[in-house]
DNA sequence: CTCTTCATACCGACCGCGCGGTACGACGCA
DNA sequence: TGCGTCGTACCGCGCGGTCGGTATGAAGAG
């Protein structure tokens, strides 16, 4: 293992487990077993390193979803996979899952910005599967599919808030339960 | 307005918008008009004054939920009303919530396992009501009672992510949509 | 009614600590 | 020798918190 992904890993339990700012250099490059050195060498500071989590955490949640709603299943069942397939890896790397939806405001300004097109593009796009189905009738449409999505991905976010892997659940089982619990809500 | 009123409304709104730990006690002074003795006369530390939001947010919802999980209304519209009831008291203090559901890691250990035994019989409560419902057949039973709330609840405690005052949508139509959203995803 | 006492409310200059970050040397491999 | 890869000793800053002091006003004594 590289000394980046030594810190990466121990930068995330860190954070996921008492916050960003509480979290000092200190501790990280002790826990990863490196030097201040070594980590500077390769983050140009504490918040390009929280950068790092966030951006590989976008890219690969955003690229599975496309993945899946570009698929030819029908609509629903693309709804569904998609529900699970977040809930799946959001819980295979729970601390980054955490961190990336807790330590957003922590994030510079600037990063933020980019950050947050990402994310916007993310929820149109789900979004807009939920308003195709309203429009076919599959969907009730007497609520706004902002409202829904922001909804159900809520509930998503909070996954770090109580799921432990030592629970009787599995990943894949919260992720059907989830994907039922919302394709439930919005049957006409 | 007395001075411990200016400061607690002061911080709250510094808390939800920048952090608890990016929040200095300077600026808390600063924005709240007084001074760092006078804080200080009155907050025992900065962690005591984020203590202080939370009880207060505590006592008032779950005395609240209790009023309605108490009432002789049927289960689904008891259930229902506590949904719209926290819903509406989130938004009409968003700041405080904000703070509430996302600040809990930086609290104090000790103060963390007060509030977390406060919170878990209000999820617990909840819980059971639906619970009941799942025994008698009203609500379906496949899927945990424990995972029913935890997702439901999780969607409220994201709010502040996204709710913005000046959009098209009352904190009770919110309330509505969430309560509909919840009740209909258990309907058997 | 006046004088003394004393608690409460508040002020703001100051402090020590530990934070994120840096400078520079050493080591290994080409 | 030169370059990438670290290790280590250090730095300045700004943080949360402190502490000696003052202003105010209620209570008790005479």
């Amino acid at each position: 293992m590289t000394v980046k992904e030594r810190v990466v890993r121990a930068a995330v339990r860190l954070f996921a487990e008492k916050g960003f700012e509480a979290t000092t250099v200190r501790e990280i490059v002790e826990a990863a077993g490196v030097t201040k050195g070594g980590l500077y060498h390769y983050f140009e500071s504490k918040d390009d390193l929280l950068f790092e989590i966030y951006a590989a955490m976008l890219r690969m949640q955003t690229r599975r979803m496309v993945t899946i709603a570009e698929s030819d299943l029908p609509l629903p069942e693309r709804l569904h996979a998609i529900i699970v397939d977040v809930v799946v890896t959001s819980i295979a790397d729970l601390d980054a899952a955490t961190v990336f939806f807790q330590s957003f405001p922590l994030l510079e300004k600037s990063k933020q910005v980019q950050v947050r097109a990402e994310r916007r593009t993310y929820h149109e796009r789900v979004r807009d599967l939920v308003a195709e189905g309203q429009r076919a009738g599959i969907f009730r449409a007497d609520v706004p599919a902002d409202l829904v999505i922001n909804y159900h991905f809520g509930a998503i976010h909070r996954l770090g808030m109580w799921y432990h892997a030592d629970g009787e659940l599995s990943g894949e089982q919260v992720g059907r339960h989830f994907a039922d619990l919302m394709l439930r809500s919005l049957r006409p």
